[in-house]
DNA sequence: ATAAATTATTTCAAGCTTAAAATTTTAAAT
DNA sequence: ATTTAAAATTTTAAGCTTGAAATAATTTAT
């Protein structure tokens, strides 16, 4: 390979490098911010706010393992969060007749109603966030946002 | 406000709360694909990797509350990170001088060697993330984030 | 000079997170 | 039928993370 040929690649890495930079920072500070006001508005953690986004779309409920692979977290770490959510009494977990090694975990109507409550609330978050952010450039943004696929990496 | 109107503020916030999903998905997969390759490839923690580079960058050495800025996170965080980094030899602490309550944490000289190293390689890694992005788009996305302010958050 | 407020840092308790090991149950192979 | 392998989940140990409280030192106001 060239010398100008092995430049361009190195400045492209760079510039990948930038995006992905850039894309942590955005993102972290998104993060933050909904913590913090997850928190204080709600007095409850990101999460289990995404625990229960989970369980809102599935209306039959999940098993644990189903739960850990759509929020890409280990098993472990699902079973301290559904059992804090189990004693606030948002979330019942129901033995599965057909395998008695699994769960199934649901949202109760409390769960239901506390989590609606907070997903209109946290929407108007995010909207406000990225105010900045013009229809136009938008669309840009979900476009490319949407057609990116991270090599190497597992396919939510 | 009319009815039409109402619907299209409506569209712009799913849109927005949209571009957060993706992004939030990018950088999860993006992040957990990092750490797995430290951890793998170089026995360390991401945050870990982050304190080195905020060090690498700042060759007198950080304050831990400059530090704990830089990175966003918590005083008491960064207590806890420094100490396994100067357990393992990667960073020292300096009392400062002029201030008691103060210490000015600095790099050894087998900690910047080894975060040369593990930085070399880091950027491979992104770029081999990023493939999937072309030249032109690339541009186009660094422009966009670039551009992108979150309202509320504290800006980094 | 003294008191009060601020700043730098650490400690603490609680929760989040992971990988690895252990349990229990189911399924497959012999 | 028995053994073996695979799957679902929990437990455990270690590290990350936070906000709040505690310490210690500096600065400001009186």
């Amino acid at each position: 390979m060239s010398n100008a040929i092995q430049d361009l690649d190195i400045d492209r890495d760079k510039q990948k490098l930038r995006i992905w930079l850039r894309l942590l920072k955005i993102s972290r500070q998104m993060e933050a911010e909904i913590r913090e006001r997850l928190r204080v508005e709600f007095h409850t953690t990101l999460p289990r706010f995404d625990v229960l986004a989970a369980l809102y779309r599935e209306t039959d409920g999940m098993k644990m393992s189903a739960l850990s692979s759509a929020l890409m977290v280990s098993n472990g770490n699902v079973t301290g969060i559904i059992e804090r959510l189990v004693s606030d009494g948002y979330v019942v977990r129901v033995p599965v007749s057909e395998d008695r090694r699994a769960m199934v975990v649901k949202l109760t109507p409390t769960g239901e109603k506390e989590f609606l409550h907070m997903a209109k609330i946290h929407e108007g978050w995010i909207a406000s966030m990225l105010d900045s952010l013009d229809a136009k450039d938008a669309d840009i943004l979900v476009e490319l946002l949407d057609n990116v696929q991270i090599k190497g990496a597992k396919t939510l």
